[in-house]
Order: C-alpha cells, then sequence, then structure tokens
DNA sequence: CTTGTTACTCACCGCTCGGTGACAGATTGG
DNA sequence: CCAATCTGTCACCGAGCGGTGAGTAACAAG
C-alpha cells in the first residue's frame, strides 16, 4: 500500500518538473496573483483560504504566516489597487482639450465606463462593497475609494465645477450609475430594462451618459 | 444519560406552551415570512436552507417538501414581489399634475429613491443581482424587473418622452444611479466621498438628482 | 558534518453546510 | 376499529470550510 502509493507519487510529479523554488518573495507573489485572480473570476462568494491556497499551489498554511490570513491578504490586494490610478491615466486628454467642467466630466465619464468594463477585479469588489459591510470590504472599499479621488484628482487638473451646483453630490450620482450599469451589464447582459450586450448597446448608454453629463454642465 | 436528557427536554419545553399547530399554510406562510426576514436582515451570503429553518422553527425537511427546495422558495419570494407595484402607488400625484415627461422622470426618480431606501429586501435582491449570476437570482431579478417595469408604466400615464431623447437608455442610467447609491449608502453611509447619513445629506442627493433629471429631460 | 533557521507540507480539529431516509404523532376515511 | 394519509421531527451522511500543531526538506553558518 505505502509502496504503491509513492509509485503513484512519483508518476503524479514526474511531468512536472518546473516545482515552484523555495523562495518566500515568489510565493508571497503568486498567493496575491492566485487571490486576484480568483476573485476577479470566481467573485467574492467563494473567496476563502483555502480556495486560494489551491489557486497558488501551495499550503494555506503560508497564507495565514506570510499574510497574517485572509484580512492581510484582501489588505495587499487593497494595496495593490493604488496601482490602479496610474495603469489608467491617459498620457495626452485624448486629443481634445479640456475647456470647461463639462468637457472633463464627459470625459472622465466614459473613461471610468471603460476601464470598469474592461476590468473584473475591479468589478467584483464594487459589488463586495454594496453587498457586505465586513471589515475585509471596507479596507477594500476605503483604498478603492481613495485610488478613484487620486484618479479624479490628477485628471481634474484646475478646471472647476460651475457655481451653484453641487458637483459632489451630481459626480456621486454619475459615478454610481456607471457603476451600476457596469455591474448589471456583466452579469445579466442588461440594466433596468436595457440590453448591453453589443458594442451598438454600449454607443447608447455611452450616449445617455454624455447626455446627462452636459444636461447638468452644459 | 438518556433519562437526564429527557428530564432537560421536558423542563425546556414546558415554559413553550405556544406550540405552532399541525397546519400545513400557516408553516409554509412561516417558512416564507422567516425566507423573508432572513434575506432582508441578514442578506444572501448566508442564505440557506439551515438559515430559513431556523428562522422558521421548523425543520428544515419542510422546506423541500413544500417548496421543492431554496429554488422554489426564491422563485415564491419573486412572486410576492409582484405586491411591490401595488404598495408603492401613491393615490395621487403628491398634489401636482405631471404636465411634462421631466415632471414626471423626476417624481418617479424621487419616489423609487425613498422606496428602495425604505424596503431592505428590494436592496438585498439588488446587491444580489449585482453579485450573482445563478438561476436562483436570475428569476428573482426577473421578478423585480417585471414589478418595476409595471409600476413605471402605472405612473407614466399617457405621457411620452421628448423626441431626439434615447429616454430608455437615459432613464437606466437614472435609475441604475439610484440603486447603487441606496445600496452604498446602506452600507457605508457613503457613496464616491458623497457622505449619506443624515436627512440633509440626502437632501443634497434628492437635489442632484432633479438637477440630472431636469438637465437631461428640461 | 552538525546545528539552526527558513520555507513548506501534512494531518487533523470542530463546525456548518445541503441533502436524505426513517420514524412519530395527529387526522381522516372506511 | 383499523388503515392510510398528512404534518412534523430526528439522526445521519459526505463535503467543504477556517484554523492549528507537528513534522519535513532545503539551505546557510560554524
Amino acid at each position: 500500500m505505502a509502496v504503491a502509493n509513492a509509485a503513484v507519487k512519483i508518476l503524479m510529479e514526474a511531468p512536472v518538473p518546473e516545482k515552484r523554488m523555495r523562495n518566500r518573495a515568489a510565493t508571497e507573489q503568486a498567493i496575491l496573483d492566485a487571490a486576484k485572480r480568483l476573485l476577479a473570476e470566481e467573485g467574492f462568494q467563494n473567496f476563502g483560504i483555502n480556495a486560494v491556497a489551491r489557486g497558488a499551489g501551495c499550503d494555506k498554511q503560508l497564507i495565514y504566516r506570510y499574510y497574517g490570513g485572509l484580512d492581510g491578504l484582501v489588505e495587499a490586494i487593497g494595496a495593490d489597487l493604488g496601482s490602479w490610478v496610474k495603469d489608467r491615466i491617459p498620457d495626452d486628454t485624448g486629443g481634445m482639450f479640456l475647456l470647461t467642467y463639462g468637457d472633463l466630466m464627459e470625459r472622465l465619464a466614459l473613461l471610468f465606463l471603460d476601464a470598469l468594463r474592461a476590468d473584473p477585479l475591479m468589478r467584483r469588489i464594487v459589488a463586495w462593497e454594496v453587498s457586505e459591510n465586513s471589515e475585509q470590504v471596507r479596507r477594500l472599499s476605503e483604498a478603492r475609494s481613495k485610488a478613484l479621488a487620486g484618479w479624479i484628482e490628477r485628471m481634474r487638473g484646475s478646471l472647476t465645477p460651475p457655481k451653484g451646483i453641487d458637483a459632489q453630490a451630481v459626480n456621486a450620482m454619475i459615478f454610481a450609475a456607471i457603476q451600476h450599469v457596469v455591474l448589471s451589464a456583466t452579469l445579466s447582459n442588461q440594466c433596468a430594462g436595457l440590453v448591453l450586450k453589443t458594442a451598438r448597446d454600449w454607443e447608447k448608454a455611452s450616449t445617455a451618459l454624455k447626455r446627462i453629463v452636459r444636461g447638468v454642465y452644459g
């Protein structure tokens, strides 16, 4: 029995020569990558110690040792979110000069829409934020909020909103709309009766978004 | 040991004379109520057969028998959602005549905002919709969508949107904004940097919403 | 080679989950 | 009266979860 098991073990491990080395840094990275991949692909529902360890191909004990458990790992994901800003800032303003606050917000809204559509991890985090209120998700939420605020700040330049308009409240509504539309469409290809499947459908959404922004800021 | 257990059992059951009767209809209702309560209060995360049975004070076997499992129970909740429409339709138009499509949409938006804020079950369902794509939530989502569409239809009357505007897309954005703002605020008292705690804060949100609607529809 | 330290694995714990089969007591029909 | 049916309870299954303590293999220093 023991002999047979040993034989099986050898046979199983033979075609896997690329065995991970004894390398703490690499293992930590593998764990973090697995966590992000798992969260992005499977969502927060089945996100747990066992699943991450399985995904990283190591023992869960290492997650406790290197990250202090799931909480610490989630925090590490949050820290990684800071890089989101850098990746999403285009070098130029898309060939147009942002003369007015309306120009800026229209561009920000469309950029954010596309960025969120293209980023499954960020989408899962947003969904998590509106579904749970644990300490974990609160820190993650804070990191995302900071990253987003920083992104907007860097894009804003010196433009200021028109007087007489509560831009913070209006912008919150606009960004809320984008987030919910993208989340809803990702899972069900529609939002509030509006089908969002083809590029043509999304054009409609963009147009509506522009119209809303322009309606408020001119 | 067995004798001691029996004694304990008698002692524990003694002060509970209000034993539920043998009454299938009442038990079914108790299960459904418990399910709705649980979903509304705890969210979909810990929503399961065991939890519902515990909440209803009966054995989970009865849920399988009477509803055919969790799926059937969720479907029953969805069927119940139809009553949402009736509860949320005010008899009058709030003392104002809805002369324009803008009037209508402003009123609908504000009504929907308040209704969602006041309805924890509906909020949990919306959060569920953007977090999971199981068959369960898809049916629930469909029921909610139908209820909402019917509600809007009955409020709309004979008003039609202005030409040249993709009202369906714009309205989807507006309703998406409301849903996300309410969800986010419920769990974290803020949305996209906008604090939403006091009635004063919510006034700001309402004002912004009105401004957006009026900006589009005049 | 010996001795520690570091990186990593394994076996096991208690618990809850969804799901099922067997059974007990009340009710009803003949 | 017995028998069937309905309502409800209970014990149990395998599986997966988060978490932990003990052990093992690689490496560096002496």
